[in-house]
DNA sequence: TAAGTTAGTTGGACTGTACAACTAAGTATG
DNA sequence: CATACTTAGTTGTACAGTCCAACTAACTTA
């Protein structure tokens, strides 16, 4: 390793953050966790996206690094993973100069209660925002966040994702449709998400107070299935 | 500034690459720069993506490095430009554990030629890949970019900003051709433009050897349109 | 004047969505 | 035990956009 000028740069603070997705109470929500205290950090007691710096001793490469982070606040070690984008500028840490490599990720329903940190919880997604303000440029990454996962809603099968193991068709409507905040049609939703051969009927039927519903589960394609098209919203 | 031992962290080098694109001689064509001959320096001679280390005194952000950057390689001061994703690891620079951002850019053929750098050429894009070995990991950042320009020119507006100020439709169909490689209908093609609502006609025509076509102009939309349906390909 | 070239339009077959109305299978209620 | 209620899932019609081929239009060249 010679002596480069270049490598005498002071070079910026890293770090990585992840917003996590997950669908509960019938609601979109995020994993938030609270800053320490201590006056002497920056936005203390703020809630943040969980995160913090890359450990370049630890850390193979950037995702791996987003998943330790994803781990150690939820315990869960592989959900669906998608880096989202970087954020880097003098301002937006107090400390100096930082970039930051956010992710976002999608978890099951049954698997977000699980190994929560002390610090960290769920807070239900409004608008694009959530209610109590957050440290540094977060609400921002946030709001990217929720608008790529609107957007990427349209026309792939991300929710499915949000899903536990095996699920009804209406469910998974429901899904889409808290994702996307808005009312789809039954029939085209149903075409559409066939045609799609994404997910596979179980054997099994799920029994609930009304009629009984046919059980799917993911099919084993890893990356999330695109649509030929949108859904258009009805009307 | 506190001397918190996470800020004693070695810190990643941080650095912006950008895939700059332009539609040339028919081609999808991208910028490359042949890195120094020294033999101090990572990967002496080999072609690499134009980019550098950010300098955290003169860069307000990371996409004012981008520009910068940019400028130096082309003397284009704003062309249509765009976050790609971050790629870090231990691994990809020998020098240490690094992190790029990469951004990727569209020109009109027009400003293509204009100021560029001594160090720098264009290269045709053949498939996702280029003809050289490309320093670092280069080529599969390229790769990223030619997908995502390609899965983006299917229900966006995109190829709009490869194109000089004024065009004609069958123009501009040429380009989505050449960006994604394959033909399109011809009336499916104007249909959809059109009902865009993207482009407006301008009162000249453009003569050429046979029949005069309409000019078109990008109405003032700064962001790139989306399409409500993707082209489907013909067959 | 005829042939060649490219711009742009027209029309019919086809496909998938939008929407509403329908059937199906269970539970709750009087 | 019959009726109403709820939710799952299907069917049918109208419509919009595409695919594709054939057409017209305007200009150049031989």
């Amino acid at each position: 390793m010679q002596e480069k000028p270049e490598l005498d740069f002071p070079r910026p603070l890293t770090t990585v953050d992840v917003v996590i997705f997950a669908i509960r109470s019938d609601a979109l929500q995020v994993l938030l966790v609270q800053r320490p205290k201590a006056e002497s950090e920056p936005f203390p007691g703020a809630w943040a996206l969980p995160g913090g710096f890359v450990d370049i001793a630890g850390d193979r490469d950037l995702e791996a690094c987003a998943v330790r982070k994803l781990k150690a606040k939820t315990g869960v070690v592989s959900p669906y993973l998608e880096q989202l984008g970087s954020w880097g500028s003098a301002t937006r840490d107090p400390r100096g100069w930082s970039a930051t490599h956010a992710y976002f990720a999608l978890l099951p329903e049954h698997t977000a209660g699980g190994a929560l940190a002390g610090d960290a919880q769920w807070f239900a997604v409004e608008g694009e925002k959530v209610r109590p303000k957050l440290a540094f440029d977060h609400a921002e990454i946030l709001q990217a966040a929720v608008l790529r996962l609107r957007n990427k809603v349209e026309y792939t099968s991300l929710p499915a994702y949000l899903m536990p193991q095996e699920f009804t068709l209406p469910e998974l409507q429901r899904t889409y449709e808290i994702v996307l905040d808005r009312p789809l049609e039954k029939s085209a939703f149903r075409t559409r998400m066939l045609a799609a051969d994404l997910i596979e009927p179980v054997a099994k039927m799920r029994k609930g107070p009304n009629r009984p519903a046919q059980l799917y589960r993911l099919k084993k394609a890893k990356a999330p299935v695109f649509f030929t098209r949108t859904f258009n919203p009805p009307g």
